[in-house]
DNA sequence: AAACAATATTTGTATATACAAATGTAAGGT
DNA sequence: ACCTTACATTTGTATATACAAATATTGTTT
């Protein structure tokens, strides 16, 4: 990835600059490939990572707070996030017998065999998208990253 | 930054998902921070880099197709963008004589202006996202991006 | 020159996300 | 028991982005 042929600058940027600009379009370029691998099976990538963190929980019920801090969203959107699994019949939602504020959802049958499906593409694009990478490479990008 | 602690899991997963899920985790990041930096000034990330592109056009207009394809953006949606930056008084506007489907677009002495204080909170800001790299490590860094 | 295709931008609309306020439930103090 | 506060989620709404179709202008063909 040529960060200045894919912003047509010929100028000389700032190190700081140029990495982080280099990791915002590597961003849209994961965001991009992921979202179409997922398109068939009509889910975003923050609905598959809800039903990632679902099939987690081995079928302890989550709350959506729980979902929601192991997410990027707002609260509010969460809820709307877990509508559109509803309604496609991936998860089942039930107030919380102990505590009504609460609610629990849960990865359906229908959910977990999706999402099986879902694996293999995102599986295979990620593997696309750092293919041209050795494992220590990869290993040394991960502890750079930590460095953030 | 702990990958793990922030997605709250202890299972290992594949260094591949590792990398892209920190590389999500970081863009992030940057995002929030350099939009709460931009707050201020009422701008959008996106709007900031419009700005910046005009500037470096250094008084040449640009047309929209061309801020279009140095950001990350739909052609739809730049037009919205400009809109906004026209109705903060940071660019104007005009057709083109030479050829009337197109559009020149310059950013304002306001405009100007207003970009160069952004520029600087922006820049604190980018230097304090990555404060924990020496020169080096930043080289490193982005040799291995590139590899994307 | 009329008809058609290509280019540049805009409009309409659906979906996604952010932020503030509202709702319903539980817990603690008096 | 009543009042206040805290908690968990939902609703309302504004803004952002994506996708498709519409508009306006130019270029090309016959």
């Amino acid at each position: 990835m040529n960060v200045e042929e894919i912003i047509k600058t010929t100028k000389k940027m700032p190190l700081e600059s140029r990495t982080l600009i280099h990791i915002t379009l590597i961003h849209n370029k994961i965001y991009e490939l992921a979202g179409n691998a997922l398109k068939p099976f009509e889910v975003s990538l923050q609905q598959f990572n809800v039903l990632r963190i679902l099939r987690g929980q081995q079928g302890k019920p989550a709350n959506l707070s729980t979902l929601n801090e192991r997410m990027v969203t707002k609260m509010s959107n969460t809820t709307r996030l877990v509508d559109k699994l509803l309604a496609k019949g991936y998860v089942d939602r039930s107030v919380c017998p102990s505590n009504r504020r609460k609610v629990e959802i849960v990865i359906t049958e229908k959910g977990t065999e999706a999402l099986a499906q879902m694996d293999k593409v995102v599986a295979e694009t990620e593997s696309n998208i750092v293919k041209h990478f050795s494992k220590t490479e990869l290993e040394q990008l991960n502890q750079l990253l930590d460095k953030f």
